[in-house]
DNA sequence: CTGAAAGCGCTTACAG
DNA sequence: CTGAAAGCGCTTACAG
């Protein structure tokens, strides 16, 4: 391995003269500049980070947090695994390695030891367990945070415009003629709150026309998969078989939701009508007909990359970052003549 | 942040065994070893990987390469995705973190400068660029590596018993009672050579029925995925409209060869039977009766990061670790009754 | 514009 | 069993 020391040897200069201009702070001629240059790239030399971190405190890591408990798909979840792609792309391209946080790294250490065991400088929090209580303190323990899903105190949450999309898709069922229409959702909780938005921005649409929402047509699934699409779209539909639309809250549920109604003799459209989120490739192929919403996850790993990188640089960031979702039309939705209000 | 010059003040011990005590190593009381453990933990001490790696070389992270060229999926990956999500998990638990290794990171740089600059301890080849010259010089770089899909000299490769699935597709095929049976295969590529082992396979095991293949029923599609099968499969088809089976690579060319398949009005199994490879999520709820071969992408993780840590420890690495694929039998296979030969 | 000195936090021989 | 000294490879003030 060679260091800066060999290069002082044969360039004649000091230590700190290849320092700087390695690194092009301080001030320099431009020709030692140049013959220093000149000699790393001919002895291939390449920086020791460990030496970096140390003396700077900065390591040019940024850490994940991605703990998948809702879904259990890790790296394969719709909306991660993308979003990870290309994050990991954005945040190498601006001279930073993604590396992953764990608790169970040395026996349990937290979030944020381990961060300042690697000196990390930046924290993508994708997803973290429900109810960590290490999450409330990200937002003041001095390192920059960026979340891409969950509320978090103090950090930034870069997210899908989910309440629009809510509105959106009560707009769309509404005006295709729809008066009864059920809503499936999965868990609400505050601080992580796709459910709960979309469900807000669907009520709210709704009552825009006159409607007040029956609390009856919302069913709440156990879950994020299949299974719980399935047995929450069978209690709604028990409840309230007067529905001719469903609105669902992921793919992965509006899929298991589809599974039941075609199980009890349902054609969709025509019996029922359909609108999932995510547009999750795992379902579209089974439900190439699914209408959806696609959130943007090169916009939000993109934007979300921007924000921490701002933050690293010092300049103040944004409370929330909201991105469009994109409405997805295909074919899962009847439309009915609806006769003027008056 | 607290070091342990200030541990060594609290205790009234010097820096160098407070490294001991913290570290279990070299001889030491074990009055004086709690002493400073108890001090430490009380302290909230964390070490500072930089400094520990400066003096000691070691990083304790392991590098990954990944680089999805053939299905442009990354993280989403059929094999990949699963296979990180183990890979990371065992490999936290041995105290190391991973961390993605990339050429674009300070204008070009090399894997191996990549690893150098961060002292990387172990490789994790997940998948390469096709035809990387870098490849070639990973066995012999120095820093311990493993690979889950190409092989490369001087590297052990952990990867899917190939060979042996695609003997298994013909036997069932076989004797299940077909006789014309075609190959939709991929890419065959000698370093990278799911496709190719799979065929060598599944052509020996005919040829043990004194059936030699005939090459008219092998279709090498240009890529992994969908529209590469629908198009393979339109030319196999159209040159062989008799066979009543065929083996195809990987699910996602399967999806697209079906899909062909019903365009033109057959039915799957009854005009044609179809097997898959990999057991691919994305195409196992559209088609839910496909019979496939299933990765045991856990099993690839844990022996691939039990080998690269065994590397590390300086244990000599075997050559090549097999893992059995798991044939899936659904619905997409018709038997026949087969007169006996003779 | 360039360099001597000190320090970042740890570990590794080597003494005692 | 414990500690003084030196070193890992880099950078940061501070002189000149």
């Amino acid at each position: 391995m060679i260091t800066i020391y060999d290069l002082a040897k044969q360039t004649g200069f000091s230590a700190p003269t290849i320092s700087k201009a390695l690194n092009g702070n301080g001030k320099l001629s431009e020709e030692t500049r140049q013959t220093i240059q000149d000699a790393a790239k001919k002895a291939g030399y390449t920086a020791n980070m460990a030496a970096k971190s140390l003396s700077t405190k900065h390591s040019r890591i940024i850490g994940v947090i991605m703990e998948d408990v809702a879904m259990k798909r890790g790296f394969e979840h719709p909306l991660f695994g993308g979003l990870l792609n290309k994050f990991r792309h954005e945040i190498e391209m601006a001279g930073y390695d993604l590396l992953f946080l764990s608790k169970h790294f040395n026996d349990g250490m937290s979030y944020i030891d381990h961060c300042r065991y690697r000196d990390i400088e930046g924290i993508l929090i994708v997803n973290p367990i429900d109810d960590d209580p290490e999450m409330k303190t990200l937002g003041s323990c001095g390192i920059p945070c960026v979340s891409t899903n969950e509320f978090i105190p103090g950090v930034c949450t870069v997210v899908t415009d989910n309440e629009s999309a809510g509105q959106a898709a009560a707009k769309i069922l509404y005006e295709a003629g729809h008066e009864k229409i059920g809503f499936l959702g999965a868990p609400f909780r505050e601080n992580s709150p796709a459910a709960l938005e979309r469900y807000r921005g669907f009520k709210s649409e709704l009552e825009t026309y006159g409607k007040e929402f029956d609390e009856q047509y919302l069913e709440v699934c156990d879950a994020w998969w299949d299974q719980a699409g399935y047995d929450g779209m069978k209690k709604l539909y028990e409840r309230c078989p007067d529905i001719s639309a469903v609105f669902v809250v992921c793919d992965a549920l509006a899929f298991g939701a589809m599974k039941y109604l075609l199980e009890i003799g349902k054609n969709i459209p025509d019996d029922i009508s359909v609108i999932g989120f995510d547009d999750d490739t795992t379902v579209l192929k089974a439900a190439p007909n699914l209408c959806t919403f696609r959130q943007d996850r090169d916009k939000i790993a993109q934007l979300a990359s921007e924000v921490l990188l701002q933050e690293i640089a010092g300049v103040p960031r944004p409370e929330v970052v909201r991105v469009p979702a994109q409405y997805i039309r295909r074919s899962s939705v009847r439309r009915f003549a609806r006769f003027p209000k008056f």
